[in-house]
DNA sequence: CCTACTATATTCACAGATCGAACTAACCGG
DNA sequence: CCGGTTAGTTCGATCTGTGAATATAGTAGG
């Protein structure tokens, strides 16, 4: 395989398919049933190219034919489809919060195959403990599924940024500054003996919408609301991390001259501002009843919605204000990146989401540059797992040597 | 040449470099002057591949081989070093705006062959007069460099965003308004009879500040101040474009809800507060004297900046509370992008930069963000040309079939 | 049922880029 | 002058992808 482009792999994205082999496997999976003419079509490569490659796909057991193509017949032969044999492996993807740990499985085609959720190492969770303990889950996880050890490719693992990618956490916030400078990826490695990936909870969530949404379009954002705020980019289908993986960090710009301090040092950030943290706090000094839910941001934030959409004008006003706020974000986001969809996802999102979309459809849409182009923006209603998926998506894109 | 990437042209970028041999003239163009080895480290290709494309590179004529390479001697052979050569080709690059159209002559090695500025069209200028004179002042400008025409690839423009890349203007700015829709980029073509490329003034001077800054700072931004402000992303030497060619539109984000109306329909943009016009403004309506600028809205601005920098308290204020402002922009973009360096470049920084600089690296520095990890700010001393400049490399780069 | 017709997929011979290994070139220091 | 060291080249092999022609599998019509 000629390597034009990156030899030193280039910094600032996720590796994009860089063999014909990967591009393929690629775009099978992110269109789940393709034929070999619309291949020609995406890839640009011959069809004899395809045939070649396709032949070796089936012949390692990746790819199956999966019958004929439907389109209406305009009287030639039917194109037969393709599909990934999800069988043929498989990865794992982990978010951590500090209030839950979520693990997907997802197999070849990325299809998710379990997920599960245990909740989180807490305040001031020991590195090395959660290392462990991920380990073991995961290996637990793999065994109840009754998925071949061997046919896990690796393990994506997610976390709230600042990062320095591939090496470790370096300013997590403010409940895990233990992480600070730890090396999760490499401890991660040696504890699975597999292939890790590190990213940010945001920027995996942009990936995990990846099979959610069409594949034609080729530049979008999530933004990612979950104990923080933060925002991913998508570039067919590759993401873009920055020069340090901490792109996105929307839950960081001032929005507020002289606002409220952050624990980032900053003032009139926009997660504190409207963070869960913050609606949560706003909330109890209105004195809402949040029920059980002491601790816990997300799941706090969660009840606060639900008081919302059951009426409570109380809550409603104290989250319809966070959106306020969250929509100087979304307009930040759109004129920034120039994306056509914005996709609202992460934890925060699953409950709130139907109120806080309205409000940043109307704020993107009241802006001239997001008028004229026609910026979208939607709700993910996968908002739970979208990390945890997205990391495990990345894994499997990171994967460039499919040798059989 | 295979094409593994990227048939249908990835939206989002300018054109990386698809072919070695596109690949190694652009390296070659951004070091200076480089040997093989090196050119073997920096692309990933063998060194019998760089000797083969090198050869053919040579025999067209487009590479020079430039004497023995210096470093100390560890006592083997010395490199060749190797080097574009400028005398091969040429290309144009013209940047527009109210006030001025600027025109610069570069060569096959990025070199500027001369540079020129005219007044601009002014308020309400005609597009397609503009054309014609713009490809009667580029025949000019070639003609008085005394550069045979069939040696120019073709010409970059550039102006004000918003706008659809590859179609025409827009929505351009408030003076602008007979530009919207108008399709430049194909008049352009038709008029000069060389190929010719659209961009936002703002990501083309992220393109021009490439060969000012070294050549390892892979993911850098410009904030580009003219009568507008932008900013432009490059990602190792590639500029990000956004799906519509608007990517990087700080001027545009909300810093102050319920801030002053600007042009674009929004409330409490940056560049409503803290853009020229609106330095200008204030100036004015503090009774300075501007002297004999009454119109041009980047002149006056400079001299509101001289009369600053010589100690005129009431302009030093008004310029500083600009820079306060965007600081918050910087720190945005810093925040969004992730970039290891943010120059600052366009007309406007020209004479008020050292005003603005350090209030900038002062915010950048003081968040979280940018001190873990040492986002670097500097001046571009090149701020009249950035965008003409970045317009005419552009357009080199995008030259892909270097045929003979 | 057989024959056009159409679109899909494959075969085959060939072009081009790149690679690995071995080799030549240039300079140093003793 | 001779080994040591690094730079660059030659050469045959490999691998990827291309173009032209061919095989395959359906529809539509007589």
């Amino acid at each position: 395989m000629q390597q034009v482009s990156d030899s030193s792999p280039s910094p600032g994205y996720d590796p994009a398919p860089t063999s014909s082999r990967a591009l393929i496997v690629d775009r099978i999976r992110s269109a789940g049933t393709l034929s070999r003419v619309e291949l020609t079509q995406l890839t640009g490569l011959t069809a004899p190219s395809i045939t070649a490659v396709v032949r070796r796909l089936i012949d390692d057991g990746l790819v199956a034919e999966a019958g004929r193509g439907t389109s209406a017949s305009t009287g030639g032969k039917p194109r037969t489809l393709l599909q990934i044999r999800g069988a043929a492996r498989y990865v794992v993807g982990v978010h951590l919060s500090v209030d839950s740990l979520t693990y997907v499985l997802v197999d070849y085609a990325g299809g998710v195959v379990a997920r599960w959720r245990r909740d989180g190492p807490g305040d001031e969770s020991d590195p090395e403990e959660v290392v462990q303990r991920v380990a073991l889950e995961t290996g637990e996880l793999i065994e109840r599924s009754g998925v071949d050890p061997a046919l896990v490719l690796g393990l994506g693992f997610v976390c709230p940024g600042p990062l320095i990618r591939n090496r470790g956490v370096t300013s997590a916030p403010p409940s895990m500054t233990r992480w600070v400078g730890f090396p999760v990826r490499s401890r991660l490695q040696e504890r699975l003996g597999l292939p890790a990936l590190l990213e940010n909870d945001a920027t995996a969530a942009a990936a995990g919408t990846r099979l959610t949404t069409s594949h034609d379009v080729s530049v979008m954002a999530a933004l990612f609301m979950s104990e923080g705020i933060g925002s991913g980019l998508r570039l067919n289908g590759n993401v873009y991390q920055g020069a340090h993986g901490n792109a996105g960090e929307v839950g960081h710009i001032c929005v507020q001259i002289g606002g409220p301090r952050c624990w980032c040092g900053g003032t009139g950030c926009l997660e504190a501002l409207a963070g869960p943290a913050a609606v949560v706090a706003k909330a109890r000094a209105a004195g809402l009843d949040l029920g059980s839910h002491r601790h816990s941001g997300v799941a706090a934030f969660a009840a606060i919605a639900r008081l919302a959409l059951s009426g409570d004008s109380r809550a409603e006003a104290i989250i319809k204000d966070s959106a306020a706020w969250m929509a100087l974000g979304a307009q930040t986001i759109a004129n920034m990146y120039d994306v056509q969809l914005l996709v609202l996802t992460g934890p925060a999102f699953a409950v709130a989401g139907t109120i806080y979309l309205p409000i940043l459809q109307e704020r993107i849409l009241s802006s001239v540059f997001g008028r004229s182009v026609g910026t979208e923006v939607v709700l993910d209603e996968r908002g739970h797992d979208a990390a945890a998926l997205g990391a495990a998506l990345l894994m499997l894109k990171s994967e460039h040597a499919v040798s059989a």
